[in-house]
RNA sequence: GGAGCGGUGGCCGAGUGGUCGAAGGCGCACGCCUGGAAAGUGUGUAGGCGGGGAACCGUCUCGAGGGUUCGAAUCCCUCUCGCUCCGCCA
């Protein structure tokens, strides 16, 4: 959410950097209606001062013994309420009013950000690794024959519909074995701190970390009122809502290896086959908590760790610097991390890393005392370490070999009790 | 699901109708003391919103919302969250 008066300031820059994100400019409405909520708010407090003044003073009336002026004051007082009730009613309902607007804005991209309104527009900052060059037509994952007896969509739809996945023996094991290496490297390796998390949440909390207002048809919601989460970021996050954290604290790095409900409203029809996009997945999440000043340090240090997850699985892969109009609503700079899949013989996303400044840490009022100054809004971050479903598909993807087996990373070898490949028969080895 | 008890500032904790945004303690900041530190000691120290260059002023906030009252942290109602016991249960 953004602040007030950053727009009262400086309107013009405020409706450029919406243009930056294909968004109409809207400080001149937001100003009006600014201007409307305070002289509002100036009238009420106003006719509220009246009031407490004459009730003070009829206590002073009746501490003295003079009935005929208490009962002028008392009276003089009630009047006052009324009308100072109806006047702080009005005031409220324009301090929502802006609220709800505000709530529905996306943060502003920082200036070294690519211009450009979608992913055509990204910026390539690296790659890692070198595509294997095959003597054979890739398949793509749920095509590979060492897949296919683990990969269960037929059952999946009886159970679940479309976009549903039940995995056997060898892809299970496989895809439990990731989860875990990801989740024990960012704890014994990157210092980040275990956590395991509701994936029910309250309305609060999904508008803590903007997937509410904007996008509840994005989640799913229970008929109690629960909130599946899409990300664990959501958890994570707002872990520290309402907290007025000590500095010495900072940063605060967790880890969460969790389900993610997403209903994929927009997507129908993309990526139907195989499990690249699925209403239920897990995910291994990175949240840091910091200071503004160390904020944007704290990024590239979380864009490495989720690099780090391929470069010991061994999987190519490029880094992006996503333009402004491809960022997600609540970031101020995105890392895209795509792997090489050559199944599909391109690179795929398989983690986004954002900075989100202070966006976050308003709407969830989660701030910090700098040492010896007035509290300050924290700066959060969230970032992908990685996606296991498609982390799965990478290995197999880019493992396949011509014979239909699958070698699988070194790296897994603990979590797979020194199991190396699959073989073209469905059996890890 | 039933019963009971709670929610006060950064933290702990007093406060049952008036000058209470709130005693005391801790923490923190600054000063004194010290060669330096600790200890000791003095002073200060809630946040949001609105106005103002600032000093400062106003207003709201003692879980949330409503009510009673001239006046509510304090009384009443509703909700919410937490804790304890019982029941059920992976």
């Amino acid at each position: 959410m953004h602040d007030i008066r950053a727009i009262r300031d400086n309107p013009a820059a405020f409706d450029a950097a919406l243009a930056r994100r294909g968004l109409p400019p809207q400080a001149d409405a937001i100003l009006e209606r600014d201007r409307d909520r305070r002289a509002k708010i100036a009238e009420a407090e106003s006719e509220a001062a009246a009031q407490n003044a004459a009730a003070r003073e009829a206590g002073g009336a009746k501490a003295a013994g003079d009935d005929l002026e208490f009962n002028r004051l008392r009276l003089l007082s009630v009047e006052r309420k009324e009308e100072a009730a109806r006047l702080t009613a009005e005031a409220g309902a324009e301090d929502a009013a802006l609220l709800d607007l505000l709530l529905t804005l996306p943060n502003i991209a920082a200036d070294d950000i690519p211009d450009g309104p979608d992913e055509q527009s990204n910026r390539e900052l690296r790659r890692w690794g070198t595509p294997r060059d095959l003597a054979f037509d890739p398949l793509e994952h749920y095509q590979i024959a060492a897949a296919i007896p683990g990969l269960d969509f037929a059952t999946a739809a009886r159970l679940s519909g479309t976009r549903f996945v039940v995995l056997r023996g060898a892809m299970a094991r496989l895809h439990r074995a990731l989860g875990q290496f990801m989740l024990d490297t960012h704890v014994e390796e990157h210092g980040l701190a275990e956590t395991w998390t509701p994936v029910l949440v309250r309305d609060e909390a999904m508008v803590g970390t903007n997937q509410l207002p904007k996008f509840a048809e994005d989640s799913y919601r229970t008929t109690d009122g629960w909130w599946l989460i899409p990300t664990s970021e959501v958890t994570l996050t707002n872990s520290v809502a309402g907290e007025m954290l000590e500095e010495a604290a900072l940063p605060i790095r967790l880890t969460a290896h969790t389900q993610c409900f997403r209903s994929e409203a927009g997507s129908a029809g993309k990526d139907t086959s195989g499990m690249l996009r699925q209403h239920q997945f897990e995910k291994v999440e990175m949240v840091s908590i910091t200071t503004p000043e160390h904020s944007a340090a704290e990024h590239d240090r979380m864009t490495g760790c989720a690099e780090a997850i391929l470069q010991k699985l061994g999987l190519p892969y490029r880094v992006m610097l996503l333009s402004a109009g491809d960022m997600g609503f609540g970031a101020v700079r995105t890392h895209d991390l795509e792997v090489w899949l050559p199944g599909q013989d391109c690179y795929r996303e398989i983690s986004s890393v954002s900075l989100c400044g202070d966006f976050q840490a308003r709407r969830m009022n989660a701030r910090y005392r700098p040492a010896g100054a007035k509290p300050a809004f924290v700066h959060t971050l969230n970032g992908s370490g990685l996606a296991v479903g498609r982390c799965l598909i990478a290995v197999l993807e880019n493992g396949q070999q011509a014979d239909g087996s699958v070698d699988l990373p070194e790296a897994l070898r603990p979590w797979l009790r020194g199991a190396t490949r699959i073989g073209a028969d469905g059996l890890l080895r």
